[in-house]
RNA sequence: GGGUGUUUAGCUCAGAUGGGAGAGCAUCGGCCUUACAAGCCGGAGGUCGCAGGUUCGAUCCCUGCAACACCCACCA
């Protein structure tokens, strides 16, 4: 740890005099935590190492990082907690066209482009923007309490970076994964820049199937009619396909057809591709511009007729009255010529799929380019089989069935992109064309004897994704034999959305095994991807997006209106957000501190894919937060005379809370080791909340009082209180660090614990035989007689000083017991039930007008003189009776069929008859009451 | 066209190997009981999507169906 440049802050001097405040305590707390050096990898433990998917290095915090930072920083505190030598990677990604785009529209509003700088220039221009507008993102993680390793920030344009990225693309150039070749690629015209299939999304549009004849050569007045939704690629047209089968068609096969407009002849070929029942039956083929047409051009070796330009422009190729067409302009030209030319023969309406280009929303033309591409076959076994050997493990397993659906199909992945913005790919030209690999053009030069020839590196950059795919270890020092690539790779968890396992989860599998044979990460916990309220995607277009730090800190309405209206891809929607907000938060949005949107995070993170945010949960955990904050200051202030030394005789309550907590212990841990947050966080609020605040705070009251009375102390009280609370703290703690460490130090500090911070306390351990379950049974007992004392008092409505007497009637030995348990119990009975006295009555005697329960052998009575109203007692009793009988009669018919008491577990039918037994002898002793309320 | 997930209280969701259902919020009633009204106490609310099957017994396992969501896919 490195040396202290920071004091802790200081607030547990008037912490008692305070309410919750979370941002007086926040900034301080993260500012001291990083300065001491406590997010640092320590050099002792059990490595532990999680990588953060690194955001866009100009990016802000949204709702979605937020959710998944708060899930990792758990994580990550947890294992700090446990004494592992604990990393969390951090760094950001410089995001190729994301970036560039961000750019060029600044350069657009100052009425320049990219062209004019020139790409050194330009490139340059984006150095400065990240200068400028890098450090947003890191300041907002460190307001969410992220404790990443600052000290080794990474960022993928670094120089160890560049040269990690370098050396992958040789390696894989030279283990023969990567090759260059002109094929069909994804191109968007509007980018003018191939992308891969992952960054194409089809969206089913409207559109029309047009039917368009072509004249057979040598026979005047025939024709073949083709159906196509893209009549402008005719133009590129170099064949006609037919089902070799179809009846009407064969005979054509071998034949010629003229295409219409260019007036070439092209050939009738058969190909079983073609349906015969889809349109005509007849299938134009453009090798050039279309997947399908191009694989049977491949296997009749047609020509490949390029028309378009780069921005899809028609080009050369087509009648000179066509060029520079835009393909739309092209399509309406087309459809003209053709119906003029009394070649048109139908259009019909037609939803068919739009591949556009996710970033520009460009429709993405099928084009032929020479590219880089990665080869997916060896690799991608590679991969699937570290999932099948269980190497790699899917949380919840079943994405694993979506990852190798993935991989079956994969194709060759194009890595190259007409970009500026990127690592520049290692290969350079000669000037016949030919392509050289290597880490420079020295190293080139001299392994392939080039001496003077020109060389010309390749303009294009590499995808993001490449560069990303190295993430898990080119971070860590790769391709040096670095002591942290030895000691975090593999790295042990992957936290991150569904949305990216084909993007990024699998192509980092694929690297890692592919370059240095390591699996990259053992597990990959997949959360649901955050909704809001009603469901919908949260994104700035829609103007339902939540900055998460406005929940912390809180936003008035003018400020969260202007917010969500500006900068409007769509300027004319801002009206509707605006209405749509000043409803859903008529007051704005209130300050709920970061340790409150925390647990709420953990709190909703379950096992499905959706994750609805509700503003509602936020203001619940706050509110929690409160509780924990007062019980602080309830314990703090009734243990200031705490003696350590002092004898201790601890009670049921202490008994009962401790078993509780061993107990909840487990659970906590086990929810951690399976990626259950949501359990993780209710079942600390349960504890929290239900057990510890409503149960045992409210049984240590009596004693302490009793104790401040006759001068004593109560320590055995004081002790539990704090030792308890201290525990819970650290429980707590990687999901709420802020108020956890606010208010540990004063609860450790009264226990004599020494510690820096809670940070590097130990995550709590259930001892086996601290679990007690005769006292949680002697406790529940109790909370049984005060919850009948408190219904009673409920139902008549009684005022609310009075107190009740409560009188317990049974068998001797009911009674004994009862008396006994009562040793333990009767204070607590006393006070939380506002109970004045308990009195006992013998089987047989006679009792006043009572509300009564049972509880277990016994008869717990209420007396109610004067608000005894014998119709409510009546129907109270009718209503139990009922239930008794139904619950009786399921139990007795499951006794009475001889299958079950065969075939079902021996326990299971004991458990059944003692139930029976108790039912009977319940009912019995309900019904006698009624029948002696009978009027 | 193929695949995955979801369907439980008004809302958002838990229910680990099958023994008859829970929480939070909302709601209703009563309380400023000296940690907390961001609180305390008590209550009401569910044929667990539908139909079959396996089983002594199904919210849970199997089959089919329906609705919703998402992913993948070349029928022009």
């Amino acid at each position: 740890m490195s040396e202290r440049k920071s004091q802790r802050p200081e607030f547990d001097a008037n912490l008692l005099d305070q309410g919750f405040d979370p941002q007086a305590i926040e900034s301080a707390l993260y500012a001291w935590w990083e300065a001491s050096g406590f997010f640092d990898v320590g050099d002792e433990g059990e490595p532990y190492c999680i990588m953060i998917p690194p955001p866009n290095v100009t990016g802000t915090l949204h709702m979605g990082h937020a959710f998944e930072h708060t899930l990792m920083d758990t994580l990550i505190r947890f294992n700090r907690m446990e004494g592992k030598r604990t990393l969390w990677q951090m760094g950001t990604d410089h995001a190729g066209i994301a970036t560039q785009m961000i750019v060029e529209n600044q350069l657009a509003q100052r009425n320049l482009d990219k062209a004019s700088f020139g790409r050194e220039q330009f490139v340059q221009e984006v150095w400065k923007w990240r200068e400028e507008s890098g450090g947003e993102i890191c300041n907002q993680l460190r307001r969410m309490g992220s404790s990443l390793d600052w000290t080794n920030e990474c960022f993928t344009m670094d120089p160890d970076y560049a040269n990690a990225v370098l050396e992958a693309f040789v390696r894989c150039h030279e283990a023969g994964y990567i090759y260059r070749g002109q094929k069909l690629v994804n191109w968007d015209p509007v980018l003018c820049t191939a992308i891969s299939d992952l960054e194409v999304q089809n969206e089913e549009e409207s559109t029309y199937l047009w039917k368009i004849r072509y004249p057979i050569v040598d026979e005047p007045g025939a024709s073949v009619t083709v159906a196509t939704t893209r009549p402008e690629t005719m133009l590129g047209d170099t064949a006609v396909a037919v089902h070799p089968d179809d009846p009407r068609f064969s005979h054509l096969i071998g034949r010629r057809v003229r295409v219409p407009i260019i007036e070439r002849e092209v050939p009738v070929i058969g190909d079983a591709y073609v349906s015969m029942e889809f349109g005509s039956g007849c299938l134009k083929i453009t090798p050039a511009h279309d997947f399908n047409d191009n694989e049977i051009g491949k296997r009749h070796g047609l020509p490949e007729i390029n028309i378009f330009d780069e921005s899809a422009r028609l080009n050369d190729q087509v009648p000179d009255s066509l060029q520079g067409l835009d393909r739309f302009a092209a399509r309406d030209r087309v459809v003209e010529l053709l119906d003029q030319a009394g070649l048109l023969a139908g259009k019909e309406d037609r939803r068919v799929q739009i591949p556009r280009g996710d970033r520009s929303g460009a429709v993405i033309e099928p084009c032929l380019t020479n590219q880089w591409f990665m080869r997916m076959d060896a690799l991608r076994d590679l991969a699937v089989d570290a999932v099948a050997t269980g190497q790699v493990e899917f949380v919840p397993g079943h994405y694993a069935n979506l990852f190798n659906a993935w991989m079956r199909d994969i194709r060759d992945w194009c890595i190259s992109r007409q970009l500026w913005w990127g690592h520049r790919i290692p290969a350079w030209y000669d000037e016949a064309g030919n392509a050289y690999v290597g880490r420079s053009e020295a190293e080139i030069r001299s392994k392939y004897d080039l001496r003077d020839t020109p060389l010309k590196q390749d303009e294009d950059v590499l995808e993001t994704w490449f560069s990303s795919s190295l993430w898990t270890f080119a971070t860590l020092g790769w391709p040096t034999d670095t002591e942290r690539l030895n000691s975090f790779h593999p790295t042990t968890a992957l936290v991150t959305g569904h949305d990216i396992i084909f993007f990024w989860v699998a192509r980092m599998m694929m690297m890692s095994l592919g370059l240095f044979d390591q699996i990259p990460f053992r597990q990959v916990y997949i959360h649901g991807l955050l909704r809001d309220a009603q469901g919908q995607k949260m994104s700035k277009s829609l103007g339902n997006g939540l900055d998460p730090l406005d929940l912390v800190d809180g936003i008035d309405l003018e400020a969260l209106v202007a917010k969500r209206t500006s900068n409007l891809m769509q300027p004319r929607l801002a009206p509707k957000i605006e209405r749509a907000t000043r409803k859903e938060y008529p007051e704005g949005i209130a300050a709920h501190g970061v340790d409150a949107l925390r647990f709420t995070f953990a709190a909703l993170a379950s096992t499905g894919r959706d994750v609805r945010f509700d503003l509602e949960r936020v203001h619940g955990y706050r509110n929690f937060c409160n509780k924990l904050w007062n019980a602080a200051r309830f314990v703090l202030m009734n243990t200031g005379s705490f003696d350590r030394q002092a004898p201790r005789e601890p009670g049921l309550a202490e008994s009962w809370i401790a078993s509780r907590l061993a107990t909840r212990i487990k659970d906590w841990r086990r929810a951690l080791r399976e990626y259950r947050f949501d359990l993780l966080a209710e079942s600390l609020y349960e504890f929290a909340w239900h057990e510890y605040c409503d149960w045992y705070l409210e049984a240590a009251k009596p004693s302490l009082r009793e104790a401040k009375e006759q001068g004593g102390r109560a320590s055995a009280t004081q002790a539990c209180l704090l030792e308890t609370l201290e525990s819970l703290l650290r429980a707590l703690h990687p999901l709420m660090p802020f108020v956890t460490e606010a208010l540990w130090h004063p609860v450790a500090e009264r226990l004599g614990i020494e510690g820096e911070t809670i940070m590097l306390a130990a995550y709590p351990v259930a001892k086996d035989e601290t679990i007690n379950p005769a006292a949680e049974s002697d406790f529940d007992w109790m909370r049984a007689l005060v919850g009948f004392a408190r219904t009673m008092r409920s139902d008549r409505a009684l005022p609310p000083g009075s107190t009740v007497v409560l009188i317990l009637q049974g068998s001797g030995k009911a009674l004994a017991e009862a008396k006994a348990t009562l040793t333990l119990t009767e204070t607590m009975i006393r006070h939380l039930g506002r109970v004045a006295s308990i009195e006992f009555l013998a089987q047989d005697e006679p009792a006043p007008p009572c509300a009564f329960e049972l509880i277990g052998d016994l008869k717990v009575m209420v007396p109610l003189e004067g608000v005894m109203d014998l119709s409510v007692e009546r129907a109270r009793l009718d209503k139990a009776i009922v239930k008794t009988t139904n619950e009786l009669a399921r139990v007795a018919a499951k006794l009475e069929n001889p299958n079950f008491r065969d075939r079902a577990p021996e326990q299971v039918v004991a458990a059944e008859s003692e139930k029976q037994r108790a039912l009977d002898s319940r009912l019995a002793r309900l019904q006698e009451e009624r029948t002696s309320l009978q009027d």
